[in-house]
DNA sequence: TCATTATAGTTCGTTGTCAAACTATCTGTA
DNA sequence: TACAGATAGTTTGACAACGAACTATAATGA
């Protein structure tokens, strides 16, 4: 009922190339159109723990990787989905505010770990109450069933996605 | 039955913090990490066409706005979700690329039109074809039914967003 | 064993986006 | 009219991400 941004661009493509289909922006389009507004919303708890995403998905993946909270740098560049060069910058950041702290692979000395510190830690751990508790918020509109279904087929699209570009995700 | 990477993350979440509902993460983590994808997927055939996702963002909005092709530099923030101080440097690289002019407004003096040129209004006709041939093998291999649904839940999703939001869209 | 190749991480230069400050113009109201 | 505030667009400085080049270490295999 309510029109979203992506009807108007249907339409419009309806109409100016009709000998077009246009449909797979019905779907992609919105996906990428909800992303973006998707990272704003979610800013804002980021920025109230002094967070951006990018900080917010590292001290993340290291938390629910479980003791001793230690991930390699390129499994955090995998599992965040940034180059492993941004991943560099992004932990000196994060380590300079005392949230990590980098150390030595015994097993291999190309390695670096990099650990979630107790203020890291405790961090997270009110970051993500709070961050889980905005995303409930803002489904809550959805209709009963409707935040099932898009996770399960969003669940379809990912897999998909991520088994034709293979290799990059599964940390 | 294909693991994507958001059901290890929801795994690892119900590991360590088991008092947490990570659920909501089943939807907005999977929009997110798509959108990702789709970027980058997307990307290849716009720079076939010598493109970034953004020009192309701005000349497929100018076409399918119809004759002219004008519209305002605000509009065009708008529609592609961007600053307009971003915008400015969007129609720069068009315009020394050619593909779009700066014309006068004459109703407005503060207000600046962003006009398709033949060359740019040539390009965007022939990429949109390949783009949505494109997007619509990414969508392929999703089993029937699946793409509407997304594209309705999806939309029900983006108009409460939108809303949020409001007045950021609606160009 | 030693040379070749692959991998982990960093450095470097470029680029696109952003917010804030600024200029120019328009709008509303007294 | 005149002036205060809103709006359109640009300029500026900061920043995060990227790819390519580089260093150091590990793995392969002849």
């Amino acid at each position: 009922m309510p029109d979203d941004h992506v009807d108007w661009i249907l339409a419009a493509w309806a109409r100016e190339r009709p000998d077009l289909d246009a449909t797979p922006i019905g779907v992609i389009g919105r996906i990428s159109r909800a992303a973006r507004f998707l990272e704003r919303e979610l800013g804002s708890v980021f920025a109230g723990h002094g967070l951006d995403g990018g900080s917010y998905d590292v001290l993340a993946s290291l938390r629910r990787s479980g003791p001793p909270y230690v991930l390699s740098a390129s499994a955090l560049a995998n599992a965040t989905m940034i180059a492993r060069s941004s991943m560099t910058s992004r932990i000196d950041r994060l380590e300079s505010a005392g949230l990590v702290a980098r150390i030595d692979d015994e097993l291999d000395g190309r390695g670096v770990g990099v650990r979630l510190t107790e203020q890291g830690l405790a961090l997270i751990d009110r970051a993500v109450v709070e961050h889980l508790a905005n995303e409930a918020r803002l489904l809550a509109a959805l209709p009963p069933g409707a935040a099932d279904r898009l996770a399960h087929d969003l669940r379809l699209l990912l897999g998909e996605l991520e088994a034709r570009s293979d290799g990059a995700g599964r940390t």
